[in-house]
DNA sequence: CGCGATATTGAACGACTTCAAGTCGAGTGG
DNA sequence: CCACTCGACTTGAAGTCGTTCAATATCGCG
């Protein structure tokens, strides 16, 4: 086991290509491996700027990031969360510059790929294609969450979001254990496009109502179908806290979050 | 002067690669022209759908369409409109799928681009750049409707679209006349995440208060940096219009709207 | 321990939605 | 040519959801 070996590196989009002879790929087109430096950020530094020349894109070893869109005007809105395993800075349509801002949420790691040694890989189909499906995931995530914001009521909204966070946090190995929210709620509101008061209010009385449990940054997701509920809307979210233990029967449809 | 000169193809994305011998660009790799099919769409009709393959991409000639998401819960929601000269179904990521439906606002006519003809023009470095800017113009609108939608004030998200449609307009050599809204109240609301009476009642608002003329579809902007500082929200848009007839001095700094 | 940043909670307000009539305009058939 | 009709649009009144403002509460950290 390399000393470069991370438990982010697994679900690394770049694993196959980081390190020698990662497993029996001797392709013709093998190319030399990307061997990339790290670097640590602290918590509320910025990975790169909105508007600056992409040089390197960023694999996320430890920590998560934010992205932020400062639109031409001047307003800022948070347009996605970043987890380890996470590649930050990868830019759609071979943009020259970042369209948006990452700042790290946390004391981060990551590491650092250089835009030519990436642009050098993408001559192989296999690692290409896989590259553009990032890419094409993501612009799908930015459009579920405009039609979030454009049309869901809050509830559902914030639903959406711990039901990603969740399936994103079981995802890196994290069983049913609680979560932690690397973000403040101004940042929560920002992306769903809410008061960070909503959000407070919002989680607090989904702890109420037994879908989840939460202190301060500190989440449990309790009922995940119920959540689910709420997202689809099928549960208008009562005002106040009903006296509901009744234990809720899976919808059988789990959509998928996010 | 040949048969398929239109006025909109003066605009359109592929107008130097269209015909033979446009200019004097006979450069050593130089393609056989596009020579594209047209086909009429009457009004409602689907151009393609979400989610079916990309066989061809269709550079608008007349006419317009809008651009329909579907999320994966069944949300429905409007991100864009499209106009002569703009070309629909142009998939960023070399996406194989389309990622939203588009369909005739009117009776519209539109050229039939095979893909494998765009993908051969492609090798083109210059007309290859050309396309991806236009991608990536087209992502940075749709990250300008988040925001609006996300954080912005219903008199705000109009006036933007207002000031873009107009600009649009006036793109095409519309000069100052009153432009036609191609699409329902219905539509805009989705696409600035309202509903439609709110749509209603603001462009009355707007009306009221000496920024636009609106009867119906048909509409002519009079002041358009009133519309500018309702969309910068230096104006808070009075509730009720009052007898303010004062020109108004122009701002200066004219935000570009969309 | 005490301070500042972050989060929770309450109460009042306001923006937008919802529901419900109308009105306008274009197309159709008498 | 006019009445009819249907869809799109407008307008009003009431209600809801989320915001705003303000007052604690809690956590992390020196």
């Amino acid at each position: 086991m390399s000393d470069h070996g991370s438990p982010s590196c697994s679900l690394c989009l770049f694993r196959h290509v980081c390190r020698d002879a990662p497993t029996a790929d001797m392709s013709p087109n093998a190319q030399k491996p990307l061997q990339p430096a790290q670097v640590a950020v602290p918590a509320g530094n910025v990975l790169f700027r909105q508007g600056r020349p992409v040089s390197a894109v960023f694999p996320l070893r430890q920590g998560s990031a934010k992205q932020v869109y400062e639109s031409p005007l001047g307003w800022r809105q948070v347009t996605g969360f970043s987890l380890s395993g996470d590649i930050l800075g990868l830019e759609p349509n071979e943009a020259p510059a970042h369209s948006v801002s990452a700042i790290a949420l946390q004391d981060t790691e990551c590491c650092v790929v250089a835009i030519e040694a990436l642009r050098t890989h993408m001559a192989d189909p296999a690692f290409r294609d896989s590259v553009l499906a990032v890419m094409r995931h993501q612009a799908e995530r930015e459009r579920i969450l405009l039609v979030a914001v454009g049309s869901m009521k809050a509830a559902q909204r914030l639903a959406m979001l711990l039901l990603d966070l969740d399936t994103e946090h079981r995802r890196r190995g994290g069983a049913d254990g609680p979560l932690t929210l690397a973000m403040p709620r101004a940042d929560i509101a920002s992306l769903l496009g809410l008061t960070l008061e909503t959000v407070s209010r919002l989680l607090s009385r989904f702890a109420s109502v037994g879908l989840i449990s939460v202190r301060q940054r500190r989440l449990r997701l309790v009922d995940r179908d119920g959540l689910a509920a709420v997202y689809a809307d099928l549960e208008p979210m009562p005002r106040q806290a009903p006296a509901t233990t009744a234990a809720r029967a899976g919808t059988g449809d789990e959509p998928r979050p996010f």
